[in-house]
Parts: structure tokens; sequence; C-alpha cells
DNA sequence: TTGTAAGCGTTATCAG
DNA sequence: CTGATAACGCTTACAA
């Protein structure tokens, strides 16, 4: 490994100064600098992360901790964070962990996170109010999650689960069905909580399938259940665009045409949603635009700027795509 | 922050003393341990690992570097590394990054890996032999690429292509098209050869569609060429499940029939596959366990363990499912 | 069995 | 403008 001293030794002066010359700050004379350039040329140098990171206190790794990645909603929270980090003057880089949920080693990585100086941690938790984050020393923002007294970037649940309400029923849904993600997910709460609300109001009958899980295996279980339960549903209302996929597979399987018989609608907008047959109408999240927003937030936290709003709402929207019919023209 | 000299403090010993507990190395008096012991939990201390790192120069991170996990094939590969690394004595954690199968931003992420210690790399690389890995003084593991010369874990591509063309020859497709994948991946490659081999040595006509990346968003372009150029095509060997995707999406919306008029076979088995309608027929590369042997191989380089085998080739399978026909019992 | 001190590669203070 | 040098938190000879 070569190291400050080698360049030091072959410009012919001392390490301080090559300190100074690569984080150009401080004097150093045009001649002199010259001469440690060419050095830290001709040695290939590159500074090590870790002693720096030794005396400041503060590396330039941010700690990345979501549930699972193998669910394709993550990834693209993912890929916007590190994109976003990148763009920095100095950019930053992730060490990264998938919790699986689990209260436990969510603590474990935290714990390697303050070990390695990351110097922010962006968090999909289910546990915002542990004391794992309570004492957290650096800046914690929660993605994809809400939390009021703490910085976080999220997207409207509520008002995500009221549009898909609203659009399935307009389109002629009168026996909707709403699958009930996993209750320790505040988002999925808040969708099903919106959705409710709309169907109410309505004056409509509902029916409820509680889901405990994201995971793409069981997703089947409950789309079965689903069928078997309200043979009768005319809509449904899926926790999210996997559930909905299981939805569509099971329609398909008992012969449950789609959107005539019966429509649905997901939730997230993952990638391949639109490659499905039909299409997946679904209410999006903008995953990578959240990740980036988180992203731009801890950032901001980090480098103590004042900060006009800790937390971020993005909107919702829906996607019209072929799972449910078109809506009648007016008039 | 807590260090070993609070602790060393608090116990009325030495940080050496200390160190030694902690790391349960050399002689060290029962009582002495209790009383470091205590410390450390009433001062619930850990040790910093970046400290740790510089005097060891070497770290407990290893760097992966993937193409892109928004490719849901990706983030299982992921998920088998990261698992393995958990289960070690003293667990390894990832420091990741999507390469976008740019050589420039490998470069980068190369860079930042050595500058923190990193004590390996696992690398989705589609440029092995590029100067940045041969100049590399710490282990590499090339995952779902292959490589001779240096320690590899991929599944048998050539294989797979053989294996979708026979089963989708038996199944009585007579005029197929592959869609080949990006000329730069070799697996992808290998799997066009493989399947080009056998049909053949049937003696069929093929017709090829190239494509030159994994991108979702172009599936659906290639599919859409595919059905323009070749109308007549009754059977698609896709370069991956996400073509497949589009393929069967593009089949639908122009009313050809699947598996009737036209069988598709995809690549990768990724997990959505099994909730399409028509669930998706694909050979099956074993990502989760790639991922888990490609860490295993690395912790051994790390380790120096005496290897035996470098170069892991899992198998591929076929999985049947409903975008294939029925193969006739012979009879 | 324990403590002292050097050293890991960098940065920053303080003389010069 | 430049160079010694202490310090960051830890591990490991070496001495005691």
């Amino acid at each position: 490994m070569t190291t400050i001293k080698d360049v030091a030794q072959l410009a012919g002066v001392s390490v301080a100064t090559v300190s100074r010359v690569i984080n150009d700050r401080g004097y150093v004379h045009a001649d002199t600098r010259k001469k440690v350039e060419d050095a830290v040329k001709a040695l290939n140098f590159s500074p090590n992360e870790v002693a720096r990171s030794l005396y400041k206190r503060k590396s330039k790794l941010i700690g990345l901790l979501l549930p699972d990645i193998t669910n394709p909603y993550f990834p693209q929270l993912a890929r916007g964070v590190e994109d976003r980090m990148q763009e920095q003057e100095q950019d930053y880089r992730l060490i990264f962990g998938n919790s699986d949920e689990d209260e436990r080693k969510e603590q474990d990585y935290i714990q390697t996170f303050i070990q390695n100086n990351v110097v922010g941690v962006i968090s999909s938790t289910n546990y915002p109010h542990s004391s794992i984050y309570e004492k957290l020393k650096i800046p914690v923002v929660f993605l994809d999650r809400t939390s009021l007294d703490r910085p976080s970037v999220y997207a409207d649940g509520r008002e995500g689960g009221r549009l898909a309400a609203r659009e399935i029923i307009k389109r002629g849904s009168r026996r909707i069905t709403v699958m009930q993600g996993p209750s320790q997910i505040r988002p999925a709460q808040d969708r099903f909580e919106g959705a409710i609300e709309i169907i109410r109001d309505a004056g409509l009958d509902y029916r409820v399938i509680q889901t405990t899980s994201f995971s793409i295996n069981e997703a089947s279980v409950w789309a079965k259940e689903l069928f078997r339960k309200y043979a009768d549903t005319d809509g449904v209302i899926a926790s999210n665009d996997i559930a909905a996929m299981a939805v569509l597979h099971e329609a398909s399987r008992i012969g449950r045409k789609v959107p005539d018989d019966v429509q649905v609608i997901g939730f997230d907008d993952i990638p391949m949603s639109s490659l499905l047959s039909p299409a997946l109408s679904t209410i999006r999240q903008p995953a990578y635009e959240m990740g980036r927003e988180a992203a731009g937030l801890l950032i901001q936290l980090v480098e103590q700027a004042a900060i006009e709003n800790k937390n971020i709402q993005l909107p919702v929207s829906f996607i019209e795509r072929g799972t449910t019919r078109k809506v009648r023209s007016d008039g």
C-alpha cells in the first residue's frame, strides 16, 4: 500500500504538505503543489479512508437498512439513495443491510454502522420508535415510513388508499375486497384506512383479507383465500403489486376475467407492473424519487444545513392500465 | 463515544488488558476479566472498527458490485452473499454498489472498496479482465460471470441454453426465435450458443433477436420487434425472465395464445415468474445459492484456506410451468 | 498476568 | 509557505 509518506518522500516534502495538497486546504506554493501532484500520480496514490475516518471521527459511508431487497419495491429506493449520494461533491458510499423486519437484525446493523463511523443512516424500519434510533447520535432518515418527530420521507399512503377506492368505485366495483397489509407497517395501514374511508363514504360494503407479510411466496396464499372467502367480489384493492400479481394469477386460474368480472388495483408500481397481461393498474409510489429525497435530506442533516422541512411527503398517483375498466366518459 | 480507554479506567486496568479480553487473546486473570467485562457492559462499549481496521490493515467489510439491483435477478444474488456472510464467526458486512455495467463506475467502486480496507470483493462485472481486477491485491470472486483463471461462481449457461432448446423442441416448436442477450455479457452468450447448438442439431431453422441490455424498459421494444420481424414464430427462448415477460405481454396484446400459438421459455426464474398468467416456464439459475457460494468462496480465500475448487459451477434446471405445452407421454 | 509504548495512515495545530 | 508532531482508537511486541 502506498501512503502519504511515500508521496512525501518522492516529492521531497513533508506529509503535512502532501495532506494540504490532496485536501486543497491551506497555503502551498504552486511549484510544491506541482511536485506533490506529480508524485501522487506517479505512485497512483489514493488516501486511506480508514485513517481519515479515524482521525475525523466520520467516514464517507452512510448506512442503508431495508427490509428485503428481494421485494422489487425496495431496490428502487436503494438506487435512488445511491444515485443521489453519488452526485455529492464528495460522494458517499453505502453500507447496506436487509433487516427482514427483524428488530434484532436491525440493531446489529445499526451497531456496525456506528462502529464504522457512518455519518448517517437511512432506514425503512418497522420500529421507528425503538430505542435503537432514540439513542443514535448521528442523523437518521426514515424512508417509506412516517414519523412526525423524526426526519422522514414517505408517500401519502392514506391518499393512495382513497385514490384506489375512488377509482375502483368509479369504474363500477361494488363488492370490494381490500387486502390489509401487515399491521406493523404503517404505510400499509394508511392505505387500508384510506380505502375503507372512501368505500364507507360511498355507502358500500367491503371485505378484508388480512395479510401478515409482503412475501412473494405467501402472496399466493392470500390470493387463494381471497377468492375462496369472497367468491363474489368484483374489485380488489391489493396491498401491493406483488399481492396484486398473485390475485391476477389466481383469478386467471379460476377463470375469473380481469377486469370484466373483477377489477384489480395494486400499490407501488414496481417496474414489472406494466409487463403483466393485462398490465396492472396501480397506485404509484415514486420509489426512486423517495430514495433520492431521503438521501438529499440526510446530506442536509449531516452537513447541518438549516432544514426547512424534515418530513417530506411525496404524492401518489393512479396509473391506469389494464386491470381496471375504462371509465365511461360523462354525459 | 466511549473508547477502550474509558473501559480501562472504569475497570482499573490498562487498555492492553481491555483489548485482551474483548479479543479473547492472551493471558488475563479471571478476576480481571470479570472487572473488564462489567465495565464493558456498564459503558455499553463496542470497539471502533475503524481503529481496528487501521491497525490491522483489514476491515470486516467486503465489497459487492452488481450491475443493477433494480433487475430482480440481482437482489437474490445479493441476499445470498449477505446471508452467508452473516453466518461467519465474525461476520462480514457489505459495502455495496451498482455498476450499471459502466467500467468507470466499477473502477470508482473498487477504489473506494480498497480505500476502506475491504478484505475482498464479489463482482458481477462485464470486465473481468480489466486491469482494475488484475491489479487488485485482495481476493476477488466473480459472481454470475465465468472466469477460468480467477475464482468465480456461475451457472451453466450453455447447458441452460441447450435445455431451453431441447424442451421447447420436444414440445413442438419448429420456428424458434432466440433472443440473444447483450453481447458483452458472457453468460448471455453461453445461453445463446447452447440454444443454437441444439436447434441446429435438430435440423431446425431459427431466428435471432439481438438485445443490447437487460433493461426492463427496453424489453418491450425487443418483444415488439420480435413479433414484427418473425410473425410466424411458434417458440421463443428469451434472454431472461424480464424479456420473457415482455414477450408474453406483447403476445397477449397482439392476440397470440401462449402456449398454444407460441411457447415461451425464460431464463433465471426470478421470484415473480410463478405469479404470471400463465406462469412462466423458465430455466432456473439458483441465484440465491450462487450468492451464498460466492460468499463462501471469498471467505475461504480471505482466510487463505486451501481451496479445492476456485470455479464453482451450479446447475440450471428447467422449471415447467404454463408457457410451454405439456409434453406428450411416450408410446 | 499486566502495563508501556509504538505504530496503523491521516489531519491539524503550532512553530518557524 | 512548510515541517514537526500530537492525536484519532485500537492491537501487539516487549518489559516488568
